[in-house]
DNA sequence: AGGATTTATATCGCGCACGATGTAATCGTG
DNA sequence: CACGATTACATCGTGCGCGATATAAATCCT
């Protein structure tokens, strides 16, 4: 393939030629990086965006924590309920409205907050990449994102 | 936070700030575009990415594949399963090494790529991006990888 | 040669992640 | 106000994805 060429059906099939899989793998690669911080709190990669999430803003239902991660009630359900288990927050359904159950931090779950401190610096640096830039590559992959779920 | 600081712990904190949560909730967008795709191919967004390893090159092991798709025995021998029992592959050990499993493409398999063949640019077209933005992106993603696994 | 070590794959248990479906509460419309 | 529709969450079944562990084959080392 030349610079005046478009791509041929031999490279739009090759796996190195794929936006997708750069993210797939890096989304995992990620996770093991991730992985030995994260023991230390007891929490997997995700129940610890769902404490972000919550640390931001405490007192949330399962539907607005779906919103800002993505992730469906089947998803959250389960996830929250071992949250739960470990005392890091509370599921208690909305006297007002019975149908939704709102997701409370617990004084173990703020405290935790704290322990967290240095995973975003740590996380950061093992990228290997300036501040500037991390924040440049972050919102063009956020904009992928909305192209792809419009 | 002014352009000359350097983030606060308040903002290392924010999930939109992290470029983990960006490639994570991207990576499911993907698969969530994929989806209706491979439906059609009875294929998983995972199996996809078998199937394109093994359709650049045919025959070759379980290790091979894992190491180019970052993932391991313990991923790939139930999804190598699966893909076998579709008919798209067979699994047999190495006659010269008994330890490995070699896999290979059946006819089915194979034939199957042409189904797949207008998969990658309906993917493309989903991101909104131009073909050298994309290659760009994706590059600057893969050696954020190679930075993490490091 | 032969026992210790390494390598390749498989198995198991756990936790995500989703779509399909279920259930109960709330809303909306006649 | 009643009843059909909608909303919010939960449940279930399937398929990743990993770490820890198992198993068997190959290799290494004297």
């Amino acid at each position: 393939m030349t610079k005046a060429d478009s791509p041929s059906q031999e490279d739009l099939m090759k796996l190195d030629n794929f936006l997708c899989f750069a993210i797939y793998s890096t989304n995992h690669a990620f996770t093991r990086v991730y992985k030995p911080l994260l023991d230390e709190l007891d929490l997997t990669y995700p129940q610890y965006l769902v404490m972000v999430v919550l640390w931001e803003k405490d007192d949330q239902t399962v539907g607005s924590l779906g919103e800002r991660l993505f992730l469906e009630s089947s998803t959250l359900t389960p996830m929250l309920k071992r949250l739960e288990g470990m005392g890091y927050i509370t599921r208690l359904r909305d006297r007002t409205d019975e149908r939704q159950v709102r997701v409370k931090l617990t004084e173990s779950g703020r405290a935790l907050r704290k322990k967290a401190d240095r995973v975003p610096h740590d996380i950061a640096s093992a990228t290997g990449m300036e501040p500037a830039e991390l924040v440049r590559l972050k919102q063009e992959i956020a904009s992928l994102r909305t192209s792809l779920l419009r």
